[in-house]
DNA sequence: CGTCACGGTGTAACCGGTTACAGAAACCGG
DNA sequence: CCGGTTTCTGTAACCGGTTACACCGTGACG
């Protein structure tokens, strides 16, 4: 319905190769020819069909990112950043949760047919289908997601902080200490306890695991009960993400637990509901995540050559204390 | 690079269309035939353009939303719900965050020559460049936006949760109540504010706006300190979301204020964040907000009939009583 | 005045698919 | 064994743009 090139040709009496000039650049075609072209444009409503145009141009303008959810703050901080600089950089931007989709590596696929490269949040995209695109000539960029082979990844820095939190903790007189997580799930996680355990033990704490896969304020509470229900509760309890800290706060002070005088307990990447909560936290740079990933994601696709050092950039973070553990000490 | 139809037809020694049909459909190829092409793309890891396939079938299995932002949760939610839905029709989802932008009408116009349909949030677009997408074909749905023509709009329901806010405040013992926001910002602030003065009013209490066009919790704050400062606190404040409540709410706690003995506060939307900061406030539904957009926007698109009756649809609302108001009065 | 350079424009060949139409091959009953 | 279907496949014309190349007209220069 929409009118084409060749209205436009024809009601301005050029050809469409004039039309397509007039359009894009304004030298190469006369000025009154141009205005022609223009005005008949105008009346026509025309717009140039995006579809056309990157066909005949080979290339999309637009990028994808893929992500595992969107419910808990943190994606959707990450895509915030993303997405500003995409637009900045004139991208469209294509999001596809995975969620707990089957057939997440055929949309992926799909996906990557209709942008210029794309962002891989967490292990939503197996190695294998990673590989393949990368092959295909689709670039792509890994964030908080293990490498594969040499492309190019964006983290956070996990173990620093991880290690400062586990002295602080100690340093709050924490001598039993639970971690609450899975450092089998994602290499975050994995950093994040080892980082905790290096600060813990150095300084002649405690620490052990409790497994626990899923990073939810329904898990967090989950392991609480337990907790409580075992009569057996550590001085400081670390959680994995602050979701599971919430979650399992929120349990401990209805069961009356001092919290701190009792347990410290702490999440990681300070959401907003840990300002509310006063929970001491790690603040992740989420939109600096996604903006640099989209930046890394541009300069492959143009060919800028900035990352010409290393391709795994890693991104500070910060500890939050707040009342949920003991200051000084 | 990657390789194209003729390759695979090369490879396979038959034409282009049949391959095409082999890759569509399993009827009307003959099954050597069929596997014989299916070989050969896997050989020459063959995956079909979207791009041509779009251009060909002139529609894009792509759907957008246009969205003011992603900071809060309550964005994130209506995509959330909407991606959802949009997976699971088979569509893809581009998004555009206008944010500050001033080229917003420009990136949305682009944005329609990339989907099939699309869905607005909020006032991020013009009514003007609304009806021009209409016009040219584009389906539209509006969510949380005052209506355009016949378009098809999805709101959740306020005027009645409004009312009865209002009645919970008076139950609770106010007389003087102020409500923080700005009515003319958004038809959704609007009827909130009719409502609780409705609530409040009928009830023999008073209603008086305090006029904030932000909805953040830094805009909360000012307010809080506003009123502090005036040394004129009402007997309840009607926010209108959340975040304006969680700021005003923090910096009054922090004042030493009672809440809710000398002053009842309520937000709306039910964030999180609320949760922990014992906020009561109203239940939106989010992610039914996308969802219901999204088939709705579906139906628009493959033309079915379903919405043949008002093409306005709301979604029902829920007060959530929590700490900061008194209960039972 | 002839030639050359150059700016402006049109023709046509792409980009990578889908699909109407026609033709070939296989199958059927008589 | 033949005519008529039916089933399969190929040819070619799209979809709506971009762009290499050829062409034409003009002004400058020798």
């Amino acid at each position: 319905m929409p009118s084409t090139i060749r209205d436009v040709a024809r009601e301005a009496g050029v050809s469409i190769a004039t039309v397509s000039r007039a359009m894009r650049d304004s030298t190469s075609v006369r000025p009154d020819t141009r205005d022609r072209v223009m005005a008949a444009a105008r009346d026509l409503e025309y717009t140039p069909s995006q579809l056309g145009r990157q066909l005949a141009e080979r290339r999309y303008a637009a990028n994808g990112i893929v992500f595992p959810d969107l419910s808990g703050p943190y994606y959707a901080e990450v895509v915030m950043g993303y997405e500003d600089v995409a637009a900045e950089l004139r991208r469209s931007v294509l999001i596809l949760s995975t969620h707990g989709r089957a057939d997440a590596d055929a949309a992926v696929r799909d996906m990557a047919g209709r942008c210029d490269g794309l962002v891989v949040l967490q292990r939503t995209v197996s190695d294998t289908v990673v590989e393949q695109l990368a092959a295909r000539g689709t670039k792509v960029v890994l964030v908080a997601r293990p490498p594969v082979g040499d492309l190019v990844t964006v983290n956070s820095e996990n173990a620093g902080s991880a290690r400062a939190l586990g002295e602080h903790l100690v340093a709050g007189g924490a001598r039993r200490i639970a971690f609450v997580g899975d450092p089998a799930a994602s290499p975050d996680v994995a950093q994040r306890w080892q980082g905790i355990r290096d600060g813990a033990t150095a300084s002649g704490a405690d620490l052990r695991l409790v497994q626990c896969a899923e990073l939810s304020e329904e898990a967090g509470a989950v392991e609480a009960v337990a907790m409580l229900a075992a009569g057996d509760l550590p001085d400081a309890i670390a959680c994995a993400n602050d979701e599971l800290a919430l979650g399992l706060l929120g349990e401990l002070r209805a069961a009356g637990v001092d919290v701190p005088g009792q347990v410290q307990v702490t999440g990681w990447d300070d959401v907003m509901a840990s300002r509310y909560a006063d929970l001491t936290t790690v603040r992740q740079p989420m939109r600096e995540l996604g903006a640099t990933a989209a930046r890394l994601l541009d300069d492959l696709i143009t060919g800028a050559a900035r990352g010409a050092g290393d391709p795994h950039v890693s991104l500070p973070t910060e500890l939050v204390v707040r009342g949920t553990t003991r200051h000084g000490g």
